[in-house]
This record gives structure tokens, sequence and C-alpha cells, in this order.
DNA sequence: AATGAATGAGGGTTCATTCAT
DNA sequence: CATGAATGAACCCTCATTCAT
């Protein structure tokens, strides 16, 4: 139709509504992940959208909300991502808990743009009661779904001494304290090796269902 | 004039240099968890510290250093902690490690306002090289220490199929996430139950050396 | 198609390109009325109008250009009703001086909208000369009138030492005046009173022409 | 001493609290004066004071405030001119009446840039409460203290059929009615010629103490 | 050493205007 | 004709920094 298949197709001067916004959180993750939240300012984000200064504020009346929109759409993603995941996994406690380690430790979870967006939204999470229940929201629904399957495997398995919640809200916070090595010292951890990180804590609790993955050899 | 040439005035005006800084770096800390770093400014510190305006440039000539001296002063308060728990601990490696997760989760380092400020400088990191290798460094550093203390363990209780980075840095993540934790879920969980996860990470890892602590009950 | 080519499809449409800037000139003065000449914006005015927002551009090419077009229709309104009345008048000069002054404090000139659009531009009118000789007209067209009349009066009457200029000036203020009253204390002041306060003025101006309105008690 | 009786004092870098408000709020008529109400922005009002941009939300938090704070400049500015006044005139009620005549065509008050700033604001009244409050109290208490004085000149010279709130609402009216001739008009009435037109009212009403001024010729 | 008045660059936001639909 | 998404200049305001005191 008048379009070959390579041409991108040409930028329409007037997208829908959900398209423009959608733009617009986009544009906010790569700013807020280049410049941090401090230097993300409406121009940069604008910017990156390559758009024009007013547009935010007619999409999102103002800078506060378009922050608060970003945070529920990556937490959103996250809840989506994990739950599809757990709708093509197998039945099995161990083949589910496996498949959720999966999802944090791909994309499009373990994007470095992202995990810079949850750390920034973290470090104002104190003093942003907004933030922080957006925050908070996302981690106690992951973590009682991991703590279900826990119970799971330690009543199928005749595990001993073992504490779901406790299990699972280690594994989380594993989780959560491995994107921030993979923040900051990308070059010295992988996304596979923090995930093997992860299953050989899985491997130590639950030795009868995951076993020691093979460890590639870790920069000291 | 009216002085006398003795040394003691001029020691003392020194002293009371680093005084001010220090009062200056206490009140940013209290100024960054309760306001979050985008909303710390010159007034706020210096409103914190119950001083006048002008005082930071003169004492730290930029907002820039106060931030950076803010980081470097509870990164060194962090690691002159856990040097200190060493030399207070005992010689077996497990003590020491149990001494260094102690440490993790009491004061003064696991202090709410100062897990704020980590997070607002991690949530920065990306963005800013200089907060990134002050982060990266003090991880590492605690890291190297915990993998050589978990190779001693291994080789001493004759551990098979554990590696000592692994474990490290499982251990130094899952810290890392149970701070988080405690700053935006504080109602949640408690820094003893912190505590005490990672410590059954310990006794699952390391059956022989840890035992499983008793486990309070969690809520769901 | 399916329209003849008769001349009336044309004339309906120039009839309601009328009609619409009518309908947009009135909003105009609801929402200044309502929001203040500062606070009234293309949006006010559209949404006023039950309109979108371009339609102000299309009709009368800028802001600017609708304000004075409003300013001119009060304007005009106002000659037209006060020669209209003096039509409706009979022939002596004191019946025609009276017919003014219901005029000035009767709907639809002493309608509050209408009023607070008046002060509205007068207020703009020092820095604005357009606005400046729109409202210079009206009152010197008025005032020429009222001067007229008097002078009739005067002669007529016999009336010694009395300055027709003067007097016309006098009341022509006296009624911008009590405009203002009746603007900004609306609950003080009716607009019968305010006739009345006029008529007095006559009435001691021209004691065989006028009488002492009967004064219904003024609030202090 | 070290200055020349010539030389204007050197603009002082750090002025007093009250100076420095005041220096603004003058800007503030200026500026309101020369370019409405509507285009008086913080650049023009510090531009009109030789100050910086900063300086007028440093002295006065908003603009909201600095116009609030002018307006109520010259409500008291008023206020404290006619109180002055009648403590300068004679016992007689008539003599005290002249003396508010006087002050109100007289500088300060009859300042044309006050003028314009007085008809901003009522033109910004009816929308705006604390406006509409300000200029309400002044015009009360003005009227007021005029009531007062007609109605002891009424009882003092006999006067039958006159009420004084009826004479003093006209008066007051008249006045205001003047001052936007002054304002829109200025070729075509001077100060003194409003101030004879508001006597000669005065003399209409009470004869036997006011005589009509001497009439220069009015413009037609 | 310490203060706080002053500066001015740059932030978020509003809004008159344009233009593809 | 009419719409409303998009633009960008200009607004008010904040705040790091400077400097006279």
């Amino acid at each position: 139709m008048g379009k070959t298949a390579l041409g991108a197709p040409a930028k329409k001067r007037t997208a829908s509504k959900q398209e423009r916004q959608l733009q617009l959180i986009r544009a906010t993750i790569r700013s807020v992940a280049k410049n941090g939240l401090a230097d993300t300012t409406m121009s940069t984000v604008a910017r990156e959208a390559g758009l024009s200064q007013g547009i935010i504020n007619l999409h999102f009346q103002s800078k506060d909300r378009l922050l608060v929109e970003t945070l529920r759409y990556i937490a959103d993603e996250y809840k989506t991502s994990w739950e599809k995941a757990l709708d093509g996994a197998g039945p099995s406690p161990a083949e589910r808990l496996a498949a959720l380690v999966e999802v944090d430790f791909n994309m499009p979870v373990c994007d470095r743009n992202k995990l810079a967006v949850w750390f920034a939204f973290w470090g104002e999470s104190k003093s942003r009661p907004t933030y922080r229940k957006l925050c908070a929201t996302r981690d106690i629904q992951y973590r009682k779904e991991l703590g279900a399957l826990c119970q799971l495997l330690i009543e199928e398995g005749g595990y001993q001494g073992l504490d779901a919640m406790v299990l699972a809200t280690g594994l989380s916070a594993m989780t959560e304290g491995l994107w921030l090595d993979l923040l900051i010292s990308p070059r010295s951890l992988t996304r596979e090796q923090a995930r093997n990180i992860c299953l050989a804590y899985l491997a130590s609790a639950f030795p009868r269902h995951f076993s020691v993955p093979p460890l590639r050899e870790m920069s000291p």
C-alpha cells in the first residue's frame, strides 16, 4: 500500500492517546536510566521521545503523574511477565519456582534501563508514599507467590525445618540485591551468573529438587 | 592577638572545621532520609543543621561535593564497622561470618535513615560514575571479605560443590535486598527477622556450622 | 448536492457565521465576569460556548481581536440602548434625561456581567490604546448627549450659574462610580437605589424639573 | 561626608527588608500603569526596580502576594492621606468635606499611575475575593466618613429632604467616575476641573455652605 | 568563620496558535 | 466548517552559588 516493507512507518503527527502515552513512558525510562531521576526533566523526556516540550503536560498533566505512571508501567509489566511465565510452566512447584527465577533475569524484566528505574524509585520511596506503595505492592504480590510455591515444595518434598516465607523473602531479597550488582557492577556479573546464584540458593534449600547449576568462573 | 603562639588555638580551629563538616554530613543524611535526594536542597540541609544558607559552600564548595562526602562518610563508616566487628570476633570463619551478618542488621549500619541514603545514591549511580564507583567499592571490598571467609569455611568443613564467591555474592545480595524491605515495608519485617533470614541461608549452605535460627512468625 | 443553486444556503452560511461570533462574544462576557480578564483563556471561552479549542482563531484570528470585538459589542449595545430609549421618550429634555438614567440602571446595560467586563477593560485601558479609544468614545458620545440635554434644560428652565458640561460630566461620572459599587458591593446597593442617587443629583441641580425620589433606607 | 550634595545615594547592594519591599511595590505600580495588570510580569517589575528576577519571590514569596501587598499599599496610603487632611482641616463639616475632596484630586492619591492600579484591581475584583475585599473596605470606610460629615452639615444647615448616605454615596461615586475620566481621557479633563465638578455637586446640595467654583471652559 | 541578601540559570507549567484530519 | 493534538514561547518559581557585611 504505497509502503515498502523496509520503510519505518512514517512518524504520525497524530497518534492515539494510548500510543503517545506509551511512547512518553518509554522515553522516561530511557531518560531516567541515562540521566538519573534527579536530572530527568520534562526537556530530557520530550527530547528522548522526539516530541515538543508541552506534550507531557498535555498527556499527563504533570511531571509527577508521568513518573508515577512510568513506575506503574514497569510494575504492571513485571507482574504480567511472571504471570505469563507461570501460565507456560509445568505444574510442579519446582518447575514453577524455576520459571519465576528465569523471568527475573531475562528480558524484558532484567533490562538494565528498567533496573535503573526501579532503583531510582526505591531511592525516593522513603519520602514519597505514592512510590513506596507501588513498590511495596509489587514486592508483596511476588513474594506471596514465591511463598506459596515454597510451601508446596516443602510439603511435597518433606523438607524439615524450612519456613516458606523465610525462603521466599530471602530469594526475593537476593534477586533485588543481584539486580543492584547488575546495575552498578555490570562488568563483574552477568545475568546468567546472577540467575545461577539464585538457583544455587534453591539447590541448597531444596537439594532433592534443584541441582547446583554449572558455575562458570566468577571474577574475583 | 591576645592569643598565645601555642598550637592549641590552631588545633582547635581545625577540629572545629572537621566538626562542622561532620555536622553538615549528618544533617544531609537526615534530609535525604526525610525529603529524598530530589528534595534535598542546600536549604533543607542548612536548616536541618541549624546553620545558615551559605555555610555549605563555605565548607564543601559545592552541593555535589557535599553529597559525595556524605556517601563517602557512610561507606567509610560501613567499612570501619565490619572491620571492628572482625577484630572483636573469634578466630573461626563461622564466627567471623556471623559477626559480619550481625553488623549488617544492627546500628549504626542498619539505620533506616542510612539505608535511605544508600538507596538514594544507588538510584542515581547508573548516571553518576562518582557515586557508582564509591558504591561498587564498598560492595566489592565487603564481598571479597565474605568470599575469603566462605572459602576458609568450605575448606575447613569439607563442603562439596560450593563456590565461595557464589555464596558471598548471594549473601551480600540478600542483605541488600533485605535492606530494601526494611526501607519500604518496615512494618512487615524487623531487623532481627532480616538477620535470621541471612542466617538461615548460611545454615542451608553450611549445615554443620550454622543452625537454623529460631524463627518467629513472619507476617504473611 | 441536494442543494439548489439559489442563494439561500450561502445566506444561511453567513448568518451562521455571525451567530457563531455572537455566541463566542457572549461566552467571552461570561468568562470575563466569572474568571476575570487575566484568567480568561481561549479555553475558558470555548468551554463556556460549548465549542472546541480552535474555533476562536477560526472566527476571530486571534485572542486580541476577540477581546476587542467583545468590547465593541457591549459599547455598541450601550449606544443602541440609549438611542432606542430616546426614541421612546417624550420630547422634553427632562423626560429624555430621565430616560437615559433609566437605561444606565436597567438591563441589558446594568448587567453585573457586563459591568465586570467594562471594568476589566477600563483596568487595561491605560496600557492599551485600542481599548482606551473604544472606552473613551462611548463615554464622550454619551456625555455629549447628556450635555446637550442639560443645556436645553438650563435654557428652558432659566437655571442660573449652571454649566451643562459640568453637570453632564458629573452625572456620567456618578453613574460609572455607582456601577463600581454595584460590582464590588452588590449587597449594599441595589440598581434602584443607584438610579435614585442619580435622580437626587438631578433634583438638586434642576429642582423645578426633578423631584427627590422616594428614598428607601440605605444600609449604613 | 565624602558624598557630594548632588550625588544620588549609591545604590546599596543590601537594603533593609522594608526598603526593598517598598521599592518593589513602587516598581509594581509603575509596571501596572505602564503595561497593565495582564502584562505585568515578575520580569517587568524586577526590571522596573533595577533588580534581578528572583528578588520578588525572596521578598514576597509569590506574584500574587506582591500584587495584594501593592493594593494594600495604595489603600493604606489613601486612608492615611484623608486622615491627615482631616487632622489639618478646620472644625466645620463644610471645611472638612472640602478637605476630603481636595485629597481625592491631588497628589499623592490622584496620581495617574495609581488610578491605573485602582482600575486594574477593580477590573479583577469580581473574580478575586481578596481584591474585592480590600477595595470594598477602602470604599466603605471613606464613604462612612463622608456620610457622617454630610449628616452634620444637614443638621447644622437645616437642609430639608436630603439624605446623608445618598449624598455620600453619590459624591464618592462621582469621584471614582471622574478618576476614570482622568485615566482614559486625560486630555479632556484636568484634576482641577474634576475637583470643581465635585464642588459644584456639593454647592447644588448645600448652597449655603458651598459656592459654585469658578469654572474654566471645558472641552466639549 | 559565618551570615543571609542577592543573583540568574533552569526547572515545571500554561496557553495562544497552528494544522492534519 | 469544525476539531483537538501538537507546538514552543513565555510565564512563575526554585535553588545553587556569590559576596558584602
